[in-house]
DNA sequence: AGAGCAATTAGGAAAAATTCCTAGTGAGCA
DNA sequence: TGCTCACTAGGAATTTTTCCTAATTGCTCT
């Protein structure tokens, strides 16, 4: 182990994407994948013992919350750096993503030799890596569509909402009470102009807010 | 390269996907990955010079590339074994891989390896996965769908509500009371086992009832 | 023709979901 | 330090949904 290099975690439950990783980050002999987990909890308990510089981990993981998993992160490690990089291409995830102190969104049909380069960024204290997404989201300030003005937490529960889990099962993953969810839900009706559960889906597909 | 070694091609829109099955393939010296695709012409391209034993490829989008990209994949090589490997776990798109043709139907939450024992499989002529639940579901469609049992008012009210018209709107259009409208919604949603409106609409869209 | 049956209609009461209002907490910041 | 904002959640009012019941209509069967 030299002075300079970079020890880095692997987030994402496939291990096939995992390894794929792997096989472009260690590429670079500065960037070293000491540490490699499946689920939030696994990296908790890993980072607790084996504090890592950069985490990278993939947002779509099916059966959890990827929003949730980063939100988790970023409160039990406060200045952990984490890399996002996924599949989902949309301006308002990656908005949101930064929004909730991820330090870099990345996705899946970048050059994978990207990921190197941005870890060094990250370390570097460089903000995201210019991503075409992001910029389309700045420059022509969508913030005007209603989905913009939702709040993270808020724009979390949307999605959930959009995939048509109920209350309860929301407010279980997030661990929050069902008058919150409830709550959080009429909110989001009113600033989407949504009436029923249906139109927010509608309103997710036709803004290509849902991946699955 | 010995005698029986079996060649492989990846096919995968992304990079890092390909860069981590190809690190599981090899470490079984009788596979050989000797060409990666990430588009499906790319990939037509290759197999007509460079003829492999199995196409490895991921199913990105369910209903969009991932189907079409198999079906044309088969008419223009209608004997070339393929591998499908995606991380949608649902029965119906199991269904309609294997009826495309595929040989094989895994999911990343499988444990990789299963992808080396896969190929060998299909090479040896055994179709790997056969999931039984998927196969008796034709069958039992067309005895007993749940719409079917719809009365026809029920039917009628159904469709308006997949189509998000209000009670108000239907009652009104319908000249019905709002309390007999609401009555019926509540029939349908017990016939359908639909617990939403979103439910009633993905329900309506799976069996092709909406024109619209 | 009358009995029987299924479809349609709708009201009352209870239960559940949603909305609206209010307020506490904690993190970040000038 | 005090301010703002995001997040959380309870109380109460309102609306929607559910469940039960029942009246009306039109059809069939013998």
């Amino acid at each position: 182990m030299n002075g300079p290099s970079i020890s880095v975690m692997l987030l994402d439950d496939h291990a096939v994407v995992r390894a794929g990783y792997k096989r472009f980050i260690e590429l670079d002999p500065l960037l070293q994948v000491i540490a490699e987990a499946s689920t939030d909890e696994e990296a908790y308990t890993l980072l607790d013992s084996n504090p890592v510089d950069v985490v990278i981990m993939d947002l779509s993981m099916p059966g959890q919350d990827g929003f949730e998993t980063l939100r988790r992160l970023r409160n039990r490690f406060p200045r952990q750096k984490i890399v996002i990089f996924t599949i989902h291409e949309n301006p308002a995830t990656a908005n949101q993503v930064v929004k909730l102190g991820a330090s870099c969104y990345l996705t899946k049909s970048m050059e994978p030799d990207l990921i190197v380069q941005a870890v060094h960024e990250v370390m570097a204290g460089c903000m995201p890596i210019t991503n075409p997404v992001v910029e389309d989201l700045n420059d022509r300030n969508k913030k005007q569509l209603p989905h913009m003005q939702l709040l993270p937490r808020e724009f979390e529960i949307f999605i959930c909402l959009a995939k048509n889990e109920s209350i309860k099962q929301i407010s279980d993953k997030l661990q929050l009470s069902e008058k919150t969810t409830a709550n959080y839900q009429t909110a989001i009706r009113k600033k989407l102009n949504a009436k029923s559960t249906l139109q927010m889906y509608q309103y997710a597909i036709k803004h290509k807010l849902l991946s699955s």
